[in-house]
RNA sequence: UCCCCGGUAGCUCAGUUGGCAGAGCAAGCGGCUGUUAACCGCUGGGUCGUAGGUUCAAGUCCUACCCGGGGAGCCA
């Protein structure tokens, strides 16, 4: 008989006919006369309950020895539950041990740490948390795509492997063929000309660069894959790997790249509220109770947008005792930025024309000859979420920051090209696709919101 | 990288003034006629993170290191 997904069968009108599910057991409860089954397979949140009595042969010798963890295979009718807790049960007529499992399984039927989960992530999916974890991120990233393809974006595959090391954004992981032990060295110094690429080659930190080659032939474009940073942060909020989204529109200038990121933020959160409901209740109910509102509340309200130069002058006459002060010219804290998000707007706010001092290179400068066309979005409880900018399309102005900045012109020659040949206004944004996750689930570590973390010191699974 | 906190059974933790290594859950065995993290009884289970030091005696005090967590910086 074929197999029936458990949120097929869940979703089903009525009680009724023959169904076999296959998944692996959540809890198992015996009784002298009667096993129940958690059946889960990670279709949906719920596990099914499977009910089995003495009517099986093999009840004595298999069913009652079946516990967490088992890979199960049952057969049976579609009943109206008469417990409480489900609403359909599944009556066995037959159920197969597939997989049993070693008496040192580590998951029980109660709470965990995450931070044991993290030493079992080959198992850990099959909890709660993380198999919602891994629902939702599938669920971003089905909406992800949606979004841009609806828009006529182009998904550009960008390397992973780049020779340029870009814009100062962190560190970054080399890319060698050489043995350190007998690299070939010339005046001192490894001799990266004979490596596999004939120089230096890198992990990217950002598609950014790429994405703009992609919006000045094919208007706009969107990234959305692995970068890496080689820093040494050991937190709450960054990995090593992780995944990022990047946008890039021709033709278009800050105001349509504000208004581009205030839609897909809202639409992201529109479709898992949507697509992952019993998940996103579990979260509210277990990790965070204000996330569900919090999200509504963002898809809802217009995003309230602001210059850096407001937001410094609300962050001076706040009368807030910083640990950061605040002065025109400074970079925006954590602090300051939830500051401006949780307490004095108190929604989801955007903050525009940064001081091209704090900025890279690449972001387009005002008439004012002090500020950038960059744009931030901060959102309550995490601070920036969208980091964005109209890019420098001058050749003369960006040649200058370059220059001013002390970056070679002949490592970005194509870069600058671009600015020759053709050049339009164009803008992009970045975001971390760990941060959305983590924002929209409440989870505490982004360790936990990612499948196979890589962080410094671990890169196990 | 910096600051703070922690590491005791498979998991979550307790362990008093330095004086016999503990509980709940899990596991094994048995019981229970519909359970919902089921319930009841019994049994097994320990290099107290590692290495030194102080002491008659160290899970407990001291030093170094390792690992984990929280916060900060960098950033996404």
């Amino acid at each position: 008989m074929a197999r029936e997904k458990v949120k097929a069968l869940l979703a089903r009108e009525a009680a009724g006919g023959t169904v076999t599910v296959q998944g692996w057991v959540r809890t198992a409860r015996h009784g002298k006369e009667v096993s129940f089954l958690e059946v889960a397979d990670g279709s949906c949140f719920a596990g099914v309950q499977v009910v089995a009595g003495p009517e099986l042969a093999n009840f004595e010798t298999c069913v009652r020895s079946v516990r967490t963890g088992c890979a199960v295979s049952a057969t049976g009718t579609v009943v109206d539950s008469p417990g409480k807790g489900q609403r359909f049960e599944i009556q066995a007529q037959a159920l197969e041990l597939i997989g049993p499992v070693a008496d040192d399984y580590p998951l029980q039927k109660k709470r965990h740490s995450f931070e044991f989960l993290r030493t079992i992530a080959h198992l850990r999916m099959r909890t709660n948390t993380l198999g919602a974890i891994v629902r939702v991120r599938n669920a971003a990233s089905r909406a992800i795509h949606d979004f841009f393809q609806a828009r006529g974006f182009l998904y550009l595959h960008t390397p992973i492997i780049t020779m340029s090391d870009a814009e100062g954004a962190g560190e970054l992981f080399r890319v060698t063929e050489f043995d350190p032990d007998t690299a070939p060295k010339k005046d001192g110094k490894t001799d990266f000309s004979q490596d596999f690429f004939g120089g230096e080659s890198f992990l990217t930190v950002s598609g950014q660069l790429e994405a703009e080659i992609g919006a000045l032939s094919m208007s706009d474009v969107y990234t959305f894959g692995p970068t890496f940073r080689s820093e040494n942060s050991n937190t709450s909020r960054h990995l090593a790997e992780f995944w990022m989204v990047e946008p890039e529109s021709a033709f278009c200038e800050l105001e349509g790249l504000v208004d581009l990121a205030e839609a897909f933020l809202k639409e992201i959160f529109q479709r898992v509220l949507a697509d992952c409901p019993d998940d996103m209740q579990f979260f509210n109910d277990r990790i965070d109770n204000s996330v569900l509102e919090t999200l509504r509340h963002i898809i809802e309200t217009p995003f309230e947008r602001i210059t850096y130069s407001e937001a410094i002058s609300i962050l001076e006459g706040s009368g807030q005792d910083f640990e950061f002060p605040v002065s025109w010219g400074v970079d925006l804290q954590s602090e300051h930025e939830r500051y401006l998000a949780e307490e004095h707007i108190k929604r989801p706010v955007v903050v525009v024309d940064y001081p091209a001092s704090i900025k890279a290179f690449y972001m387009y400068k005002n008439d004012d000859d002090r500020t950038v066309r960059a744009m931030d979005v901060l959102v309550p409880r995490v601070g920036e979420i969208i980091g964005g900018s109209q890019r420098e399309h001058r050749l003369d102005i960006l040649r200058e920051r370059m220059r001013a900045q002390g970056l070679p012109e002949d490592h970005y020659w194509w870069y600058l090209d671009l600015r020759r040949y053709g050049s339009v206004p164009h803008a992009g944004f970045g975001l971390g696709f760990e941060r959305v996750v983590q924002f929209m689930t409440g989870m505490a570590n982004i360790r936990d919101v990612m499948p196979f973390p890589r962080v410094p010191g671990s890169a196990e699974f």
